[in-house]
DNA sequence: AGAGAGCACGAT
DNA sequence: ATCGTGCTCTCT
């Protein structure tokens, strides 16, 4: 950790199922998180469900879906059972051998496995298929024989058309009784042979296609974009326009001697098998997977309009009415009429996602596999979903998201971020957003329209203000028209102090009035705001930094007030005065602070580094560079403005006398008399003056080598706790180690008591036996896990624990950082 | 120089 | 949860 008095940002744990189509923006995965993959298991693949269509039939996916489910157990026959073949003595198969079986209706195989062989006997429905005895094939250009006799349960339903002679003559055949893999529910069914083959196992590659091949390839009928059945098909044309663009043109054979459909595109080519003849080698369920993909319309009424189905329809009365009434389950994909719930409802919901009763129990914020991703109307809203816009954004500072957040101190915590000395300066404002001083990435005023404002960022944005280094003028926010997704833009139309303005006026020690203005009596009686000044700023003030925003320190507001500005829209004006002990960084003395705390203007971590190479692979493509650029970090603290002009006796911006305050003891940092400032040369230690003065002789500003580091003074309360503070005696070694380092002590004091648990400073701490540091709450919760070691070490802390407060260590922390409790 | 992106924030 | 706001920052 570079920066200790961040906490990093907290990883996110997103339990969710990536879709197809959706970028991780969809996720609210944002630049920095922190995400785990896990490659989805192959039978948890799944579809985004889709909405139900109202014609009862399921969509291949969802019929995918119920297949996986409801034959599951049925339909993998367990190893112990059906591994084995076993020999019955006649026919072709042998008990358990998985085939193929074609269902004369559709002309498709399905996979099945045979249950039993045996003999027929005279008179035996053995289930020979019209083919042999005609043609009752009915249902030709792939319709569906709705014709037959019975057309509910096609696969049920052979017919026994076999007289008893040509039983006779085929005597050597034997009745298979077989089990559909897919569907159990229809119980065992008995097969002639010449509707049964080996089941297939051979996937034929590109060239092994050759036109006038008899194979089998999946093709929908109704819809031939989609997944359907299985058909044997001959091959009529094969077309190579590329090595990735190939067509496969083939007849598609439905069984019956003129029953065929001709020039079907097969769409799914990597899946095409050969046919395996009688005599291949027989397979059993031991012998691994060879299951296909099918479709398309529900397989347990064969989307027979009459049929009720629980599948494909209603999943608790099995209607096929009322399609619109119809809700889908979001998790399990199953159907409900809003009436037969319980409670029914009385009409469709609105929400986006439904569960059934069922599936309700499941979290809800685990987006599970197949599950749609609910897309937030903000999202929907914003310009990244039309896809408009070619810009490359994402890949500098314009948009990015925080790394850290600060969290030492609440998002309202007035005064001075401990640790963060007057004269920091970064180079981005999600940098000053990190670091907690101006939270805002964008806006100007930071603050809370019924309680008040903690900071604010001088950056010039108007013309009209005035700006003295102590003092200035500052304009509120709002006014503007920021239509088209801008975050700034022409005036028009007044502004109101609401919102921010109201936050900053409540700052100022008067009763609110929003339609005149208000002057403090005691303008350092004020809630504090925190100002930055960002080099934007320099076209209007001096005391702009030359780069990034700079902490200034602490201002009050003295009075403001309601005016038609440039823009010549009324605005809101502010005068703001600094009240600080610590030095402002223009004053000679404040140059000398930054220099001797060894502040330099931050970049956000690797920034430079990739400026550099970015560069370097552009000198690469121009020509050979000079000499290196002034990409060096170094802060250049501002030239003085005030040592140029003759500061003195400048007229106050409002107009009065600078009033001489009695004493300055307001910077809440000494307030809190954890900090002070060290006695050292500077001879006007009030900072009185509205003045820049300060501008002492170099000779005067030597310091003693000790001197150098400004050192963090500790009151006799703070050594003496820390003395009694035993068991921590060691860490406080430590960090005293850093006490000369100003405000580097803050944040060593920060990394050193940071709760393992949280990653924060720790809160109510309970030091451990084992000599750890965590927040009586984090251990609290993890006991409630039944977990009774240190979190930290895994020390066995044992179940009787008794967590008791580390008072010492508490009154310390609260003292070096002040409003830090409140944030927790 | 002009447009507009993601983000964090407070307000509701 | 969702919406409105914004004294940035980058790309074209």
């Amino acid at each position: 950790m570079s920066r200790p008095s961040m906490a990093q940002r907290t990883p996110v744990i997103f339990k969710r199922a990536l879709e197809d189509g959706h970028t991780l923006f969809d996720y609210n995965v944002g630049l920095n998180d922190i995400v785990q993959l896990l490659i989805r298991s192959k039978s948890e693949d799944a579809t985004p469900s889709k909405k139900k269509e109202g014609d009862g039939k399921a969509h291949p996916n969802t019929a995918n879906k119920h297949k996986s489910r409801t034959s599951a157990p049925a339909s993998q026959p367990s190893t112990s059972a059906r591994a084995f073949l076993i020999d019955p003595g006649i026919g072709i198969y042998k008990i358990n051998e998985l085939v193929d079986a074609r269902d004369v209706t559709i002309g498709a195989w399905f996979e099945a496995h045979v249950e039993n062989v045996t003999r027929p006997t005279k008179g035996q429905k053995n289930g020979k298929t019209p083919v042999k005895g005609g043609n009752s094939y009915k249902g030709t250009n792939g319709s569906l024989d709705q014709d037959h006799e019975s057309g509910k349960s096609p696969h049920l339903d052979t017919v026994p058309s076999t007289s008893y002679s040509e039983y006779m003559e085929n005597e050597e055949d034997a009745v298979y009784h077989i089990k559909y893999d897919d569907y159990p529910e229809n119980g065992i069914v008995e097969m002639d042979p010449c509707n049964l083959r080996p089941r297939a196992r051979t996937l034929l590659k590109w060239s092994d296609l050759k036109v006038g091949d008899k194979i089998m390839v999946n093709y929908n009928i109704e819809t031939p974009e989609e997944r359907g059945f299985w058909f044997d098909a001959e091959i009529t044309n094969l077309k190579e326009h590329s090595r990735t663009n190939k067509e496969v043109y083939a007849r598609i054979l439905l069984g019956g001697p003129d029953d065929a459909i001709n020039d079907c595109k097969i769409k799914f080519q990597d899946e095409i098998y050969k046919v395996e003849k009688q005599g291949a080698y027989p397979l059993s369920s031991g012998d691994g997977e060879f299951k296909r993909k099918s479709g398309p319309e529900c397989k347990h009424c064969k989307a027979d309009p009459e049929a009720e189905c629980k599948f494909c329809s209603c999943y608790l009365c099995g209607g096929k009415q009322d399609a619109h009434m119809q809700l889908l389950c979001d998790e399990c994909n199953m159907a409900y009429h809003i009436y037969c719930l319980n409670p029914p409802l009385s009409k469709i919901p609105e929400d986006e996602d439904w569960y059934c009763p069922s599936c309700k129990n499941d979290s809800t914020e685990v987006v599970k596999a197949g599950e749609k991703l609910k897309q937030s109307k903000k999202k929907a809203k914003m310009p990244s979903a039309s896809t408009e816009s070619q810009r490359d954004w994402g890949k500098g500072m314009a948009c990015v998201g925080r790394t850290k957040e600060c969290t030492i101190v609440p998002s309202n915590h007035y005064g001075p971020i401990p640790g963060v000395p007057v004269g920091t300066a970064w180079k981005f404002r999600v940098q000053v957003s990190e670091a907690g001083v101006h939270r805002p990435h964008v806006g100007g005023i930071h603050g809370r329209s019924n309680d008040g404002s903690y900071s604010l960022v001088l950056a010039g944005g108007f013309e009209d203000e005035v700006d003295r280094g102590d003092e200035f003028t500052y304009t509120g926010s709002g006014g503007r028209d920021l239509s088209g997704n801008k975050r700034i833009g022409e005036h028009s139309f007044d502004q109101t102090l609401t919102h921010m303005n109201r936050a900053l006026a409540l700052n100022c020690d008067a009763a609110l009035n929003d339609k005149d203005g208000a002057e403090s009596k005691n303008w350092r009686a004020g809630k504090p705001v925190r100002v930055i000044r960002s080099s934007k700023g320099r076209r209007i003030s001096k005391y702009a930094p030359e780069d990034g925003n700079r902490y200034d320190g602490i201002y009050k507001v003295v009075k403001y007030w309601p005016e038609i500005g440039k823009c010549g829209f009324l605005v809101w004006r502010y005068l703001l005065r600094r009240d600080d002990v610590e030095p402002a960084p223009w004053t000679a003395e404040g140059i000398e602070r930054s220099k001797k705390l060894g502040l330099t203007l931050q970049f956000p971590e690797g920034y430079l580094e990739a400026m550099a190479n970015k560069e370097k692979k552009e000198k690469v493509k121009k020509q050979p560079a000079k000499s290196e650029t002034s990409s060096s970090p170094v802060h250049t603290v501002n030239s003085n403005p005030c040592s140029s002009s003759t500061s003195q006796n400048k007229p106050s911006i409002a107009e009065q006398t600078s009033s001489k305050p009695a004493e300055s003891s307001h910077s809440p940092v000494q307030s809190n008399g954890s900090q002070k400032r060290p006695v050292e040369n500077v001879s006007d230690d009030d900072d009185d003056d509205d003045d820049c003065v300060i501008i002492t002789s170099p000779k005067t500003m030597k310091m003693s080598e000790d001197e150098l580091g400004e050192s963090f003074k500790l009151t006799q309360q703070q050594k003496w706790l820390i003395a009694e503070d035993g068991l921590n005696q060691k860490l406080w070694d430590e960090a005293l180690a850093s006490i000369n380092e100003g405000p580097n002590f803050l944040k060593k004091v920060e990394q050193t008591f940071m709760c393992v648990c949280c990653q924060e400073l720790v809160y109510q701490p309970v030091t451990t036996a084992c000599l750890h540091n965590v927040c009586k709450s984090c251990l609290q919760r993890s006991f409630r896990a039944e977990v009774f070691t240190c979190p930290a070490c895994r020390y066995d802390l044992g179940k009787t624990y008794s967590m008791v407060t580390n008072k010492f260590l508490q009154t310390l922390l609260d003292q070096f950082f002040p409003g830090y409790s409140k944030g927790r």
